[in-house]
RNA sequence: GGAAAGAUGGCGGAGUGGUCGAUCGCGGCGGUCUUGAAAACCGUUGACCUGCGAGGGUCCGGGGGUUCGAAUCCCUCUCUUUCCGCCA
């Protein structure tokens, strides 16, 4: 959540910033904060000052006592009466205020960066990248803007379109050619656990495996640490991260034991330095984790989720950064530039987009997705996210750093990313890739596959 | 599932009703010594809220209670460890 310092700070920033990310009645919901924090410190004040009197008594009574004088201590101890009433009442205003004012801050997202385009929705994200394109159709429109709005080129995602292509295309959508090369069976994994849990086989399970190893094996090059976390994790992660209270419904959750099935390794990897004071040396903490994701997907239905498209449980790698605030931004283009490198050597169309204020996330300063374009679905297909949450999360999660310069506790940046989520990757290599003769694996995989060919 | 013990500052670990926000050790920081470093020695070192400041307040796992006063006593919840049982 933000800090009360940022909003007072500068109001009419945070004003429109959260303008800019389509939250309803910003103006008032800031000037709202501040009044109840005013009654919060005006409550503080009485409190202490009662607080303060009480103490000064208590102690003097302790010194009567010691020197014998009971009848004065006795007295003392008749004066406490009123006071005591007048200390619980200002402490139970004070905590109410406060409770109110928590309960405000968490409705409130972050608040986006400068360079954040306007926006409402996925319409107005920006395309700032477009790699592995050549040879394909639209790479000349494209070529003449690198970084364009999306609505002007993008028409082909448009699904009415893509359904007839599908129809048309020589190229098979990936959940025939799961079935033709007998990678993946969707329906044994309804009969065992329910839609949206797939089954690889043989060689399909392998190539799971392969590319697992690969973006951990990429990650381990750049620098980023292995963790292998719980993918189950108690209440307080979950409201660390800030998946709790509002995306209650995403999870699922065991009831018994009142635990959640992680959505993602950002989960258990961020909350690892929940409540936790690091010293500016070991920043930038840099660590990637390979878990299972577990989402609920309530309400999904439709083309959408068909075969990989989305998945109840998937594979992901994820890498997570906390870093000093000077250094967030320069960790953010890090984290961008090995979530591409990746895309580059698996040979995917891709492209990177900086998602607009309405679009982002409401934890997110500033996001980038990554996309690969299928070539049979004839859509982009979403394998990243990339965000820098600035010191939202961080607050939440307590996980602050001491500062080499002047030893102060300040609160870190927290940053994440796929690099990269499995399905859709496999989704587009299989259908991108398919040939007369079979599957082409690009060479960088080949090693963790052990073959160039699905056959 | 049964039994017992425990939860204290960055870490370890004292403290069983009144200058205890907390002895001490480690670590950190500053200094002496040294060409430099190490060692040794001396000093210093919690977080949060509030106030222009002086200062005030809160915090010893969470919540509640007793008391003029609670890290210390009582109740309760959570978690951890050990032993037994079960078991990959």
């Amino acid at each position: 959540m933000l800090t009360l310092k940022q909003i007072y700070d500068s109001p009419e920033q945070i004003v429109a910033g959260l303008e800019k990310k389509h939250f309803a009645d910003a103006q008032a919901t800031i000037e709202r904060v501040m009044a109840i924090d005013a009654e919060r410190k005006a409550a503080q004040q009485k409190k202490d000052a009662a607080s303060a009197e009480m103490n000064k008594i208590s102690k003097s009574i302790g010194a009567l006592m010691a020197q014998g004088k009971k009848d004065e201590a006795n007295a003392a101890k008749a004066q406490t009466g009123e006071l005591k009433q007048a200390v619980a009442t200002y402490e139970q205003e004070m905590d109410t205020k406060e409770q109110e004012l928590t309960n405000l801050l968490l409705t409130i997202p972050n608040v986006p960066y400068a360079i954040v385009p306007e926006g409402a929705s996925a319409e107005d994200n920006l395309a700032v990248v477009l790699g592995n394109w050549p040879n394909r159709p639209m790479a000349d429109a494209i070529a003449k803007n690198g970084a364009v709005a999306l609505r002007d080129w993008d028409s082909a995602t448009d699904e009415t379109i893509a359904a007839e292509r599908i129809a048309q295309s020589e190229k098979l959508p990936h959940w025939e050619l799961a079935k033709k090369y007998n990678l993946i069976d969707f329906d044994l994994g309804v009969k065992i656990s329910g839609a949206g849990f797939p089954v690889y086989i043989g060689q399909g399970a392998r190539l799971q495996r392969a590319l697992i190893n690969f973006f951990l094996a990429e990650a381990n090059k750049a620098g980023y640490t292995e963790i292998m976390p719980p993918t189950v994790v108690n209440q307080a992660s979950g409201y660390g991260t800030g998946q709790l209270p509002d995306k209650e419904g995403q999870m699922y959750h065991c009831e018994v034991d009142d635990l959640y099935l992680i959505p993602t390794a950002e989960v258990p990897v961020t909350n690892l330095y929940r409540d936790v004071i690091i010293d500016e040396d070991k920043l930038p903490i840099k660590n990637c984790a390979y878990t299972e994701c577990f989402r609920r997907e309530a309400g999904s239905y439709g083309k959408d989720v068909r075969g990989l498209n989305r998945l109840h449980e998937f594979s992901k790698i994820e890498i997570v950064r906390i870093d000093t605030p000077e250094h967030s931004d320069a960790s953010h283009k890090e984290m961008l530039a090995h979530v591409e490198g990746l895309l580059k050597k698996l040979e995917l169309p891709y492209r990177i987009l900086r998602l607009s204020g309405g679009d982002m996330s409401f934890t997110a300063a500033l996001c980038y997705d990554f996309e690969v374009y299928s070539e049979a679905q004839h859509r982009w297909l979403e394998v990243s996210s990339t965000s820098n949450f600035d010191t939202y999360q961080a607050n939440r999660l307590k996980c602050r750093y001491r500062r080499n310069e002047d030893k102060k506790v300040t609160l870190c940046h927290t940053l994440n990313g796929s690099a990269l989520a499995l399905p859709r990757i496999v989704a587009a290599l299989l259908e991108n890739n398919q040939t007369e003769d079979g599957i082409r694996i690009p060479a960088a995989l080949q090693p963790y596959f052990g073959d160039d060919m699905i056959r």
